[in-house]
DNA sequence: ATGGTGGCGGTGCCA
């Protein structure tokens, strides 16, 4: 069983790469970030007819994420609990009907909290705050979860290329990497770090200034396992090659094999 | 030191 995450920056831009990576990697669940659209605006039928099922939560313009599966889908919630006034499209989980039994999963796009200090970084630790909560709750379920996407977190100085310049950004700040390290306290493990402790590789790489063919990339796309799904962890891998092709999303899958 | 790119939507905002 295998379980991806991937930043699209647009399923409209994306989705001929989307179809590429889903026949390349033949995952079985993919959980989306920033769509970029309104749900009726999604090619839904394009990763339908590679036989996938759609569930999302779009917006206009901004944010939307996604969950797509080769098995039945039963959404469970469109928004992540702790405020009912915010309104962004960053959370959707829901149950997978795996052949050994359900797994909880769920698509996560965490705000990006630039500029630090200020509004939109009060934000962002918030909704870490509220993850938090929700995460422990989780736990209680005591079956596989997987909550997997673009975190704007570096959990740490190896996982971004200039990790003296970036000391300050909302991604590295010290109050975000400590809402991130609570969350993983709970009892989660972060599948990639934990299969290569010393490796470094990244997952998200700017679109100015060269950043791709510099290397010049962070790591902030993370899978985070609840014990009963780290007791199935078999590999996790980040593949690169989406990145490096034409009219690519800023990101690039990253994925976990569960037995 | 600055500006560098990309997506959305049709102007700046967001990343």
């Amino acid at each position: 069983m295998k379980i991806a995450t991937f930043n699209v920056n647009s399923i409209r831009r994306r989705v001929g790469a989307l179809c590429q990576w889903l026949d390349d990697a033949a995952p079985d669940v993919v959980l989306l970030q920033e769509l970029k659209a309104q749900a009726e605006q999604v090619p839904i039928l394009e990763i339908e007819a590679k036989g996938y099922r759609v569930e999302l939560v779009g917006q206009k313009a901004y944010n939307g994420v996604a969950i797509v599966s080769r098995h039945p889908i039963t959404v469970i919630h469109r928004a992540l609990p702790g405020d009912t006034a915010d309104e962004h499209a960053r959370y959707i989980e829901a149950d997978i009907a795996m052949p050994g039994g359900p797994v909880r999963v769920a698509s996560i796009y965490l705000p990006n909290g630039n500029p630090a200090p200020g509004d939109k970084y009060d934000y962002k630790l918030r909704f870490l705050n509220r993850l938090y909560a929700h995460a422990r709750e989780l736990l209680e379920l005591e079956i596989p979860v997987v909550l997997g996407g673009d975190y704007n977190v570096v959990p740490a100085d190896i996982d971004v290329h200039d990790p003296v310049g970036t000391a300050d950004d909302a991604l590295c700040r010290p109050e975000t990497r400590q809402a991130y390290r609570r969350i993983v306290n709970l009892g989660y493990t972060e599948a990639y770090r934990t299969l290569h402790p010393n490796r470094i590789e990244y997952s998200f790489w700017d679109y100015q200034a060269g950043a791709w063919q510099k290397n010049d990339g962070w790591r902030i796309d993370h899978l985070l396992l609840s014990p009963q799904a780290a007791d199935r962890l078999l590999a996790c891998e980040i593949d690169r090659d989406p990145r490096g092709r034409p009219e690519a999303s800023d990101h690039t899958p990253v994925w976990c094999q569960l037995r």
